[in-house]
RNA sequence: GCUCAUGUGGCUCAGGGGUAGAGCACACCCUUGGUAAGGGUGAGGUCGCGAGUUCAAUUCUCGCCAUGAGCUCCA
């Protein structure tokens, strides 16, 4: 055989006279390389490829190891072979389906009679470590397509069958571990030991092949990193998710309940309706500095508008309905076709467009009982929803117009983490392929344009048209989709909308539709768990709260709370005959933004104490010196309040 | 909607076939205290709703509702 050549990252070259694995070429380079190596990547693909896998002349090798990001995905596949083996172990009557990795570990189902327990989990987990310190090799084999059918089918193991059944493949991998095998395309570590760091984090139920209509199975969630202090942080960033969790904050902060009353539909506290306007507030600021105008339209139509749009042939399941004297009714799940009525009832010219309409309107969607959750899934709500007639020569600059907008909100929020997804048309799709041409080439020139980086999900758009989707990343690393903008044909077509050209004939606009924070709602759920509570000054329900020592300060205590009431900040005063700790604690855990301390020395001295929500404090602040300094910052919006504390 | 779990004063939870308990919060009293919980007293619950079993149900069984985890869905 000639020359094998397998080129490295560093363009250096390994020649061999057979086409070596991976495993064989990390040898060739050092014993303890070869050692760590869990896998590999080639010729730039970002997929990871198995250690043991031989490689043609002339590859392109990046060498996956233990201690890399990459090497991640292979240590947790093999770390649900193990849970999957250990689950065997302990009641071999269970049978193995599948173990896919995801984002922040992996899971296994199983075919079980009962559901498992969290006393079985914590068995699970401990026969898990025994099978990593036996440090069996894992090794790759392959049988035909019938062979594997015949194997797994003597094991009893019928959901492996189906799977290798629907294969397309004439053959079939099979990794061993000890005594134990599984079907399976990899890739996976050398030995069951090199997965060290590995937590099992719930079991719930899942459905054979995602299909609520097959088998119930028993799914069990873990996780798995190459060492225990990533594993450490991990279960720490899980815990702070807890902790963050906004239903809890919402109680504890007592900004909104949820009642069996109205399944799905929030009541919000004077506290929480602080934060909401002041939201909605700075959207309305915004949209006079971007030129939206906005419109209130009605809360119920006749039913005859959602067939003209068309929802009532595709979201019926979500709308609400009612009858009243024989005629049909529905509660609004979106706005977009009373805009559209409404922009039907002015005759348009096209120096009316674009025609930008913003409503604030409150939507009702039907979601499925086992959807709601907090107020990040809700059934009444409302958006910061906004949608645009314009030509389709205007598209590229109200695009552009949008994603200025949204930077301007996210960054004012301190939401600086976010990407950007353009969906592309689908198969199934309406309007002309020239309006998908200029649609899509005027969502990625603007976004090209404006040097903003972005990824393509190819085929991922609406049937309607083309979108752009702004995936926020929230403290904890947790993404979360808030932003959005849609190119809609369809509508303008369905309610047959028009506007006089330069050239004295009738043309069709383009609809987008847009919203920067999503549902306020839901918005909220994420900005308070994204900030865990500690709301900038602007949205802080209580901005400042005034804490006396004694009953000889009430009265400078008052005048205080008067002053500050005068310049437009939401401030209480607790005059309670508490200890001062008492109340600093009661006020802090509220997250209030500013405390004021006042004693015998500040009255005397004319000054404030200022205690900060990080319990950072700063002694006798003039008051003059704080009014000056929280005007400015609640004017500003600001993020930072350090000003008080050097 | 499906699977499993949960549902006890405003909140967090304990209890358990003989009509209920703690802490916090709340009210009143004492305390006037310098940066995260001072003390006392008191009020507050037909134990999610409905049915069944039982001499007796908040406790057991079933149904419903809601919540949670996950699945599925998400124009």
């Amino acid at each position: 055989m000639a020359d094998v050549k397998i080129y490295l990252p560093d363009n250096s070259e390994k020649v061999f006279d057979h086409e070596p694995t991976v495993l064989e070429v990390a040898q060739s380079i050092g014993d303890r390389l070869a050692k760590d190596t869990v896998g590999a990547q080639i010729n730039d693909n970002k997929e990871i490829i198995d250690l043991r896998t031989p490689l043609a002349h002339g590859t392109q090798l990046k060498i996956v190891t233990l201690s890399q990001p990459e090497g991640l995905e292979v240590i947790r596949h093999s770390a649900a072979h193990i849970l999957a083996q250990a689950v065997q172990e302990l009641w071999p009557e269970i049978q193995v389906t599948i173990g896919p990795v995801i984002a922040n570990g992996f899971f296994y189902d199983f075919g079980a009679k009962t559901s498992f327990t969290d006393e079985q989990l914590e068995l699970i987990e401990k026969r898990m470590q025994e099978i990593v310190k036996r440090a069996a090799p894992i090794e790759l084999s392959v049988l035909s397509k019938q062979e594997a059918i015949a194997t797994f089918k003597k094991l009893g193991e019928n959901y492996k069958v189906e799977i290798i059944e629907d294969l397309d493949v004439p053959e079939v991998s099979i990794y061993t571990q000890g005594d134990w095998f599984d079907l399976c395309r990899g890739p996976h570590v050398q030995l069951t030991s090199q997965v060290k760091s590995l937590k099992l984090l719930s079991h719930a139920g899942a459905y054979w092949r995602g299909d609520e209509n097959k088998d119930q199975l028993q799914r069990i969630y873990g996780t798995a990193f190459s060492n225990k202090k990533e594993l450490k942080e991990h279960l720490r960033l899980l815990e702070e998710a807890k902790k963050r969790d906004h239903r809890k904050l919402g109680k504890e902060l007592g900004l909104f309940y949820l009642n069996p009353l109205s399944p799905g539909g929030p009541f919000f506290t004077p506290k929480g309706t602080v934060i909401y306007n002041q939201l909605q507030n700075y959207m309305r600021e915004k949209y006079v500095e971007f030129d939206y105008q906005e419109v209130i339209t009605p809360q119920i139509y006749d039913v005859d508008l959602y067939h003209q749009s068309g929802h009532y042939g595709n979201y019926k399941e979500n709308m609400y309905f009612t009858k009243i004297d024989d005629r049909d009714f529905s509660v609004k799940p979106m706005n977009c076709p009373g805009h559209c009525v409404l922009y039907h009832m002015e005759h348009k010219s096209y120096r009316d467009l674009p025609y930008r309409i913003a409503d604030f309107g409150r939507l009702h969607r039907y979601e499925r009982s086992g959807v709601m959750h907090g107020l990040t899934r809700v059934r009444s709500f409302c958006q910061d929803d906004a949608h645009i007639f314009c030509t389709t020569d205007q598209m590229q600059t109200e695009i552009e117009s949008f994603m200025k907008l949204l930077n301007e909100v996210y960054s004012t929020l301190g939401m600086t983490d976010y990407h950007i997804y353009f969906s592309t048309r689908p198969k199934k799709r309406m309007g002309s392929e020239e309006n998908w041409d200029r649609a899509e080439a005027a969502l990625e020139n603007a976004l090209k344009h404006m040097g903003l980086d972005f990824e393509i999900n190819e085929g991922d758009g609406a049937f309607y048209g083309p979108k752009l989707d702004i995936m926020f990343v929230d403290a904890l690393k947790r993404p979360w989709q808030l932003g959005t903008l849609q190119c809609d044909f369809n509508m303008p077509d369905a309610f047959n909308l028009n506007y006089t050209g330069s050239d004295n004939t009738d043309h069709r606009p383009v609809m987008l539709h847009r919203a920067i924070l999503g549902s306020l709602e839901r918005f909220i759920g994420v900005y308070l768990e994204h900030t865990a509570g500690r709301l900038p000054l602007w949205l802080s329900p209580v901005q400042v709260k005034i804490l006396n020592l004694t009953d000889a300060q009430i009265p400078y205590c008052e005048e205080l709370y008067q002053q500050l009431k005068a310049i437009g900040l939401r401030v209480e005063l607790d005059q309670r005959s508490e200890k001062l700790g008492y109340k600093i604690r009661e006020a802090q855990t509220q997250r209030v933004s500013y405390l004021l301390v006042v004693g015998e020395k500040e009255m005397e001295s004319n000054t404030v104490s200022i205690r900060l929500k990080n319990g950072k404090t700063k002694l006798a602040v003039a008051r003059s010196e704080f009014f000056e300094k929280i005007e400015k910052e609640q004017e500003s919006r600001s993020l930072d309040e350090s000003w008080v504390v050097e």
